[in-house]
DNA sequence: TCCATAATTCAATAATCCTTGAAATGTTGA
DNA sequence: TCAACATTTCAAGGATTATTGAATTATGGA
């Protein structure tokens, strides 16, 4: 991910509708939701989600399929997992004794591994 | 942090300038630099910068202090530490197993320690 | 084919954000 | 105190982004 991409998403994130979408497409895995779903669950235009759908894919955080009459979206992990990365590396880049704090506390790990919390 | 801090940030580094800032901020450590410095090495006006500035303070992004006539600005690493576990428990939210690979080939860590990339 | 559904596109308006330069604030040393 | 420096504030404008509703495209079933 180069800084270019990284403004990219930033700026995607910081609407509130689209990080809502994001966040409620990351929790539905794989599986997605359906543009009609989002709109419905957020309570937005059909024409004001795809707008804000078209803005994520642009920005690579979300990917598309067509399946039957509905268009299924589902989060890109790839690229939030680089966006992670990219703060990282600023974070870390000049002075790691600082930055450990940041990548230490994990929030996620698989559930029979215990977490770091 | 919670949504509404996450969107501040989103927003404030959704910006070319402010996110060069924020990035020579994290470089620069504790230390910080003057605001004057910022402006000269990204060739921006001083009332630019200044403006960018407030804009990543309001955020939480960075904090500032002043320094005889110069005002000293420096990265908030909670903050950035704080927005990239927002990033990832959203992530792992619903779907651990799917996010463990965001989490994986960490890019900062001590030097002596032997980076796991 | 025809209709209903699902979603997108388009154009217009509204709202927000960025840039600029001039004026104001606060600080230091002569 | 005065002058120079460092930075911020302010108002005006220009530029970008968001919202709305109507029109359009695409799909599946009767």
């Amino acid at each position: 991910m180069d800084e270019r991409q990284a403004l990219a998403s930033f700026g995607a994130l910081s609407q509130e509708t689209r990080l809502q979408i994001v966040r409620m497409l990351v929790v539905s895995g794989p599986e997605g939701m359906a543009a009609g779903s989002i709109a419905e669950k957020l309570d937005v235009s059909p024409s004001n989600v795809s707008f804000h759908l078209k803005e994520l894919d642009h920005a690579g955080l979300v990917s598309q399929q067509r399946e039957a009459r509905s268009i299924i979206y589902t989060a890109n992990y790839d690229a939030l997992g680089g966006l992670v990365r990219f703060l990282m590396e600023d974070c870390c880049g000049g002075h790691p004794e600082i930055c450990a704090p940041v990548k230490a506390a994990p929030t996620c790990c698989p559930p029979d591994e215990g977490c770091v919390r």
